[in-house]
DNA sequence: TTCATATATTCGATTTTTCATATATCCTGC
DNA sequence: GCAGGATATATGAAAAATCGAATATATGAA
């Protein structure tokens, strides 16, 4: 992982937005970052897809749906790198957090249901 | 410090090459930094410009030179990123750090004089 | 099969960023 | 003050990133 690229691809408010909530939330759909960010579809995919080709998110279909995680695979100090931003940096992703709170009918997980 | 300005800011090889450098070193000047990275003294310039205007580095003149460091203002959080970076990648700047060992008669600091 | 929903991709226009050259400013020694 | 070297800035051209709109693909249900 070329630290100049990693970079690269959080020095964009989409981009930093959905990673550091994906990273706090552990596992989001479009749908649900659509909603999180008020962002249009194309624009919250077209980020998806390039922080999937840079290796920093992997992602698993389940039904319609498509969920984004942080790549498993990815170094430690890159994820060390983001903790860090997201504890020194609380107030950055609280609205976020509070739309995605309250969107309603989320998506439901494999192995969430009752 | 908004997150976003901060990753631009390391966003860029040149940058990027001379903040961990100088993060590294404590304090350097514009003509180590060409020698360090083998770049033009304007483009060496125009980027340190940027990251002081950003408050990433702060100056010092020292006769006709003038010494770049992190600025000590610098939140907790950030001044942790551009560590965790360094540690998780000491090959980023090996050579660069060969370059800046080899250079002679580098400016010297007040203080360092026998 | 057909429809509805979710996601992905392409295209063209706009904005931003980057760079090289040239010019200006500052400092020191004489 | 003046000359020469070191550093800083301005300008315009080239390259890259971003965005919205339109379009395409995939899945599940009827």
């Amino acid at each position: 992982m070329n630290p100049v690229a990693f970079f690269k691809c959080l020095a964009d408010e989409t981009r930093l937005r959905s990673l550091l909530l994906i990273a706090h939330e552990g596992e989001l759909c479009v749908c649900e970052l659509m909603e999180a960010l008020d962002q249009s579809q194309p624009k919250i995919s077209r980020h998806l897809a390039q922080l999937r080709q840079c290796e920093l998110l992997s992602d698993r279909r389940q039904g319609q749906w498509v969920f984004y995680r942080l790549n498993p695979a990815l170094p430690e100090w890159a994820r060390l790198v983001m903790e860090t931003t997201l504890t020194g940096n609380p107030e950055f992703i609280a609205d976020n957090k509070r739309a995605l709170a309250q969107m309603q009918s989320r998506p439901v997980r494999d192995g969430h249901c009752c």
